[in-house]
DNA sequence: CTTGTTAGGATACGACTGTATCCATTCGGG
DNA sequence: CCCGAATGGATACAGTCGTATCCTAACAAG
């Protein structure tokens, strides 16, 4: 019932998203749809906290499959590679969470739903880079925080241009690379104290 | 009136913008927003049209106040700076184009007159960059286009958190300073041919 | 003075919205 | 057996939506 939310949402725009439409896109009757979600209100709330344990299943899916040693870089490319659009499926959701993002700029129930997941993630990988640093992964001069919000930032900038068809997924994934590059070179380029 | 639209939009969302409340918000009657928008459409498109033209004006007001010498990496900070919202007014104006870039994803319409902008700010950059490489002011083994479109997305995504509050306008500014640092770096830095 | 164009007020129409109400099932525990 | 709770179908209600229509004015050109 959510993903039917959801389907909607991400092909055709949240504003089209109407009680009505739900219980048609779903094969049950309008009263059902207000059965188990009292409010739109809440529809909407629970399509955006399914939306955010669809991507926390996504990089742990990513994360096993790259199994075996995750360096603190391996850390980085699964987790900022799963937010960027990849398949069809990723596309959609993607689409759906640009939606809720706009939406949650003038609606404050659902920027406090949605800010949960984006403020976990940079909280993660800024711990991780951290630790990085003081195992001697990346150069003592970077601010772990900075570069973390830097990456997520950018990777949203990516899924954007990825979604209005201005770059492709390959492009998108090469930009990633390279700042991961940058950030996890080699100790020679780093500045010397 | 169509400055009444971006009002609405910005505040209060796309999906709250209908032609009584603009009616309203400009103090005129229902008719008169008619009489001069025939569709909702038009209306919509000229709204984004404006932010268009006001991005445009601002780029240009701060190129001038920069002006004297304006090195490519002034030129850089120069559209990036102002990509970012910088005061109240450039703060709504970004809400207003986050609308409007959602609404876009699911209304091809609106993506027709959206992505012109983008399209030429690339284009644009691109130019300046493929200049400045030849004139030896950064590293010939960056590609100008990728390094553009990392330094857009990047100024996408930074607007994007500043708007939802989790980084100040401060912060986004010294992320942008930080790369455009690597970028334009001192020929010392480069990787020997 | 007449006539056509531009401008705008008042109101109506059908479609769609979220929500509420009334009613019929199904089903498990007493 | 029964009776309350869970589940869901059908319909109604008051708003709001974009759009269309009808009617005045104002004004410039003939």
């Amino acid at each position: 019932m959510t993903e039917a939310l959801l389907r909607i949402a991400s092909t055709r725009g949240l504003q089209a998203v109407s009680m009505r439409e739900i219980a048609a896109e779903a094969g049950v009757s309008l009263r059902v749809v207000q059965y188990y979600f009292t409010n739109k209100q809440a529809l909407l709330e629970s399509g955006l906290t399914e939306l955010g344990a669809r991507m926390d299943r996504r990089v742990k899916q990513r994360a096993a499959a790259t199994a075996g040693e995750l360096t603190p870089r391996g850390v980085f490319a699964a987790v900022l590679g799963t937010i960027l659009p990849f398949d069809e499926q990723s596309k959609l959701d993607s689409m759906a969470w640009t939606a809720y993002y706009t939406a949650a700029l003038t609606d404050p129930a659902l920027a406090a739903v949605g800010l949960t997941l984006p403020n976990a993630l940079e909280d993660f990988l800024t711990a991780r880079l951290t630790a990085a640093q003081q195992a001697g992964d990346i150069a003592p001069d970077r601010d772990p925080r900075t570069e973390v919000a830097g990456l997520l930032a950018l990777a949203n900038g990516l899924t954007h241009s990825v979604l209005s068809r201005q770059r492709s997924h390959e492009a998108a994934t090469k930009i990633i690379d390279y700042h991961l590059d940058r950030l996890f070179g080699p100790a020679a380029a780093w500045p010397s104290k």
